[in-house]
DNA sequence: ACCTTGACCACAA
DNA sequence: CTTGTGGCCAAGG
């Protein structure tokens, strides 16, 4: 697996969760039917070697979770910017029917 | 071309 | 709420 940053795909991903304001959140799989794929797996691989050098916590799964394994260290930022949330007493999750945004 | 691996998705039980 | 199942796509070996 691991793309290349030179790859269309890989360029394309990083270009489209660049472009989501603060506040708002697309899921893995707005962002591949974004790019004309399905691919919101393939998405996630690129989250994942190249989430360094973009807003990943703006990504979010369908059920408004955040990465399975990240949404800890991602809470901090939708405090900060104020990204509707719906907290639980132990958990939390996005409210996606407010804060889901598409791409222009 | 086949198999495996994912920060996935949807549905069913 | 938790599992299981099947499907999806892209890349690596």
């Amino acid at each position: 697996m691991r793309f290349t940053p030179d790859n269309a795909f890989v360029a394309h991903v990083l270009d489209i969760v660049d472009t989501i304001p603060p506040g708002r959140v697309m899921t893995y799989g707005d962002v591949a039917a974004a790019l004309g794929s399905r691919a919101a797996r393939a998405v996630g691989q690129v989250m994942s070697n190249y989430g360094s050098d973009v807003p990943w916590w703006r990504v979010i799964r369908a059920g408004g979770h955040p990465p399975i394994e990240h949404e800890d260290r991602a809470l901090p930022f939708y405090l900060a910017e104020g990204t509707p949330l719906v907290t639980s007493a132990t958990a939390y999750r996005i409210d996606y029917p407010a804060a889901r945004w598409s791409p222009s």
